[in-house]
DNA sequence: CTGTTAGCGCCTTCAT
DNA sequence: ATGAAGGCGCTAACAG
């Protein structure tokens, strides 16, 4: 049997309460008595049960996650997942709470932290945007001793504890370089549809892009970039008249949301030789990869961003380290030849 | 406060211990009473606290690990993994052995099957090998309750409980796609270079494979498979071989282990140009992939599958049921521009 | 068949 | 500064 906080006091000549003391490291022993305690632990080579250490302290971690409303699959999904953690939370001991905040509104994302901020919680997961006012709320919780993570969108200048997030400038480059391959020596341009350039990861994917697209595919044009608001209604608008302004584009890459506008454009428009390589896995684009109007996806699981943030806030809120490769984010490729069987 | 056993014996007007043999179904409790627990449960909405009954149980897994021996750098990677494990084992309560075989060898696998069944464990994790006397094996472990479960390479028609790997024919087919896309109209034929034909995994890759490029490039030839039993030595003789046969090959799909002799080969001959994918992402894979003699790279997470495979072995020790959508591994797919940065 | 009692490993008053 | 005692939610003898 693995050695107890009985054996640690036993072996130290000393109560339960005091090697208590020593293992939470709480004020009230005295150097030498600590001494004796730390040197049982080492030779018995104690490890803590955490578990037995939740079930005594009893306690449950109040988070809130704040998510963008609007009606895109992919925001959607990652509600879906805060629910499931919602569902799970009497196991993990956790009380979520979700507020909801109107899409690309620095403004009302600030104003929603500071709401969350008064509700008192351990720590708040956020999909960030890159603006002073967002940062300058992240700072106030984070005085107060609120752990913070950045959720699918960074904002790195600021105080957070924490990204849940892919590279985004891997994405982008992953992209560039499926494309340029895929399309070899077919001539003509290359569109970008992104969300909108005031949140970072559409900001950092399209710079990685544009980065490989220079590096390794230098004599293919990149027509300047569409912004949709992730909103399918105006995607679809804006991709239909993109493709009778150009109709020698040869491949487009669409780093934001609201894919379903932009195969129903491509649809209509009876286009399906265009190269297409989009983000998020929906039941959108997951029906356009197999019928081979997109061509790639790039997709973070919103499950895992989810699971990561909450135990990298409890981790912060507890002072305990966390193990960043654990709490790596990948990004997954999807062709149609390796797609999940899976809902999403 | 979430409910606990004493109010649900509260509430039904029985003990803690009848409590008990209800929510674990033990025997002795009549109908009657049985419902009325039942109902206060149900009414409660009570939910058993898992950590507090593994406190309480005190139990701890007893597993045991087969895996093949050889220095291909991705069991190497396997192996590492088991030890992580083996060193969270007092957290997880677990206890796990790992015994080593010859690889590719059958009958040596059955009798570390039967000296794994000797030891009496809760269950087993073996990296199959697809042969009768190994599904006999298994089965005998099966029918003396001991699960198992498959690591990397399956055996569908055994008894065993689970198998922790990737879709095979999935990874086959995309790198199928994905050499038939970054070819293009570029000529010449694509070689296959597998490990061994009598494990399962490489079968269905090369299935997957030649599918797809049947069924989309079907202009494209094919060599005949070569075996490297996974080991870099014979693979850097037969690949150098095999480039000095034929000096107009296009690709070559790698879909077993060795790789650092395919890629000694190919930089040796001087032929770069040669367009490459393969599977499991080693220190030398990144190495090839980042100077641009491997294309691209088809991966499964070595942590993932074991990290599952013990999920697995405990839930089904204990009869319960396991979350099929939760424990599938995932197909990556790096190319140079999406790899992670930690070790591997 | 059912109930009582004593832990599992740890934390937390409350005394001393 | 230290210790004794009780409890977290559940399970496991052992009695009745």
């Amino acid at each position: 049997m693995r050695p107890t906080v009985h054996d640690i006091a036993a072996e130290a000549g000393v109560s339960l309460a005091t090697v208590d003391r020593v293992l939470n490291n709480r004020p009230g022993v005295r150097e030498l008595t600590r001494d004796k305690v730390e040197r049982a632990i080492a030779s018995l080579g104690y490890v803590r049960d955490v578990t037995a250490a939740n079930l005594a302290k009893g306690r449950s971690y109040k988070l809130i996650f704040i998510l963008p409303a609007g009606d895109n699959s992919f925001m959607l999904g990652l509600e879906t997942e805060v629910r499931e953690a919602i569902a799970r939370s009497a196991a993990e001991r956790t009380e979520i709470d979700i507020l909801f905040v109107p899409a690309f509104d620095p403004q009302a994302l600030a104003n929603a932290l500071a709401e969350a901020h008064r509700r008192g919680p351990a720590g708040v997961a956020v999909v960030a945007i890159d603006a002073p006012e967002v940062t300058d709320a992240v700072r106030r919780l984070r005085d107060d001793g609120i752990a913070v993570v950045t959720l699918v969108s960074d904002l790195p200048g600021s105080s957070r504890d924490h990204f849940a997030g892919i590279d985004n400038i891997a994405a982008g480059r992953t992209a560039g370089t499926l494309i340029g391959r895929f399309l070899g020596d077919r001539a003509g341009p290359v569109a970008v549809l992104a969300g909108s350039m005031l949140v970072r990861d559409h900001r950092e994917r399209l710079e990685g892009f544009r980065s490989v697209m220079c590096e390794s595919f230098g004599s293919r044009s990149i027509l300047p970039v569409i912004e949709g608001q992730d909103d399918p209604v105006l995607v679809e608008k804006l991709v239909a008249a993109l493709l009778e302004r150009h109709p020698d584009i040869a491949g487009i890459y669409s780093l934001g949301a609201g894919n379903r506008g932009l195969v129903a454009a491509l649809e209509k428009a009876g286009r399906a030789q265009v190269c297409v390589i989009a983000h998020e896995l929906t039941s959108y684009s997951r029906a356009a990869l197999l019928s081979g109007t997109i061509d790639a996806l790039l997709n973070q699981d919103a499950g895992h961003e989810v699971r990561s943030a909450i135990r990298v806030l409890k981790a912060k809120a507890d002072g305990l380290p966390v193990l960043e490769a654990q709490e790596r984010i990948r990004i997954d490729v999807f062709l149609k030849d390796n797609l999940p069987n899976g809902q999403a």
